[in-house]
DNA sequence: AGAATAGTGTCTATCAGACACTATGCA
DNA sequence: TGCATAGTGTCTGATAGACACTATTCT
């Protein structure tokens, strides 16, 4: 079946010598195929809350209900022109429906969702992504270029609250990924602004894994992590209601003496 | 832009009251798609080695070249027949690669790979998947119904090897899925046989990781194993040149009494 | 008996939770 | 001085590596 023109190979090439020769007479067939979008979970975390921003549509089908913000992939001709790559997609859209620009925001790509009949009007692939956005970027974000409502949601408050399309697994499998890779990569250093204190650390590891962590281990684990390079002491003292507290850094960029 | 009909939505909506009168109505518009594939990267084990499955390419591009099996995802129509589920797209191209039928082996999405011009020919969006062979079935797997060669190379060997598209960069993030998984999921008693010893479970562990593993420490953790009910004893021991070892079982589908 | 493989006991190092304790600011 | 928050010291329990030791089979 692989050899078809149907399912195979996009056409038959075997008579061609050279592949410059077959590129040259190379013409896109026109079997069906699907639209892709890239879908966007947005997070940040504000008071011990993981925070989801949520788009309302405007036209059907779910006209009215919420859903992540997400839009196709620009693919050009498909030929001379193959468009824009799936991290620019991705990309644009968090600066169209957010006015984030790119670099501000850690973003990146965990599954992709193809069930048929997912999207009632025609066959949708859509790539997701999770955005990272620092708590202090939060307030920046304005509803975009778009007329419908945009606003942050707790997860808690949204067991209630049925979205569009399939957009509730996806916010879900989000979730889980950055549940499990929290621990194990630099992603929390993505939630907090760029000078932090232990307490704010914690209060992101808090609220990403819905559960306390004790004061005390987590400074152990600050230490460590001064220890081992990855996070360094800034300048100065964060100033509160007790006693001031140290103020961090993420050391990544200056590793390379 | 994204409420113009090329980047936002599929089409103007607005003027619907109901859904279903806009489904009714609905067209599907013809902007430019992606074809989109799934490649498989499928995994065995076989003395200490981790394998994957390769094809030679009989056509242009990349004629001659060593590729990933995968195929297209058939969508039907997309509109009344939406097609086939991604997942199920990846079954069917795996039985017709390998003759491994739907549930011998397990399959999970771990990327989708979309960059503009990874495809020659045409935009081409492929979401991979990786299979894990039992190292029992690894003899079972034929050619296929393809004229093309189909080997096993062990990983350590492609260094070498040039592969066809971006099959080297799927393949390393395949690799890397699975080394950070195995250590905290099931994924290596779907390597192993049904029946297996302590030194073959181990043997997986060591060929997915690359490294040796203490056969004291994974005694130990076959141990936490069983009183965690993951996997249990089964009839009989193994016989060898040795003393006959235990022979264990997962045990995931018994634990519900 | 000796080789070969399976499996255990025990020491040690590392790390997280728990909790008592000290440190440093503000009202 | 009392309160609030920051941060340390130390005990305990869980787990991994190292290594000596025992167990069971084959030749």
């Amino acid at each position: 079946m692989r050899e078809s023109d149907a399912s195979g190979k996009l056409s038959s090439t075997d008579h061609f010598d050279t592949e410059e020769a077959f590129l040259a007479a190379y013409k896109a067939q026109d079997y069906p195929k699907p639209s892709v979008t890239v879908d966007l979970v947005i997070f940040t975390v504000e008071t011990t809350d993981l925070k989801v921003l949520l788009i309302q549509r405007g036209g059907h089908p779910f006209k009215g209900a919420w859903a992540l913000p997400g839009g196709f992939v620009l693919v050009g001709d498909g030929v001379k022109d193959q468009g824009e790559d799936l991290e620019e997609a991705a990309h644009r859209e968090l600066e169209e429906e957010t006015g984030l620009p790119k670099g501000s925001c850690y973003l990146q790509q965990f599954a992709t969702f193809g069930e048929a009949y997912r999207d009632p009007r025609t066959r949708v692939i859509s790539v997701a992504f999770f955005a990272l956005v620092r708590s202090n970027l939060m307030e920046l974000v304005v509803a975009g270029d778009d007329a419908a409502a945009a606003s942050w949601w707790s997860l808690s408050e949204l067991g209630s609250v049925p979205l569009a399309f399939d957009h509730a697994d996806i916010l879900a499998a989000a979730v889980a990924h950055l549940r499990a890779q929290i621990d194990v990569s630099p992603l929390a250093f993505s939630l907090v602004p760029a000078m932090f204190t232990a307490a704010e650390l914690r209060e992101v590891f808090e609220a990403v894994k819905g559960v306390p962590y004790e004061a005390t281990s987590f400074h152990r684990r600050m230490r460590r992590l001064i220890a081992d390079g990855i996070i360094k002491e800034a300048r100065g003292k964060r100033r509160g209601s007790g006693r001031p507290s140290t103020v961090y850094q993420f050391a990544a960029r200056e590793t390379k003496p």
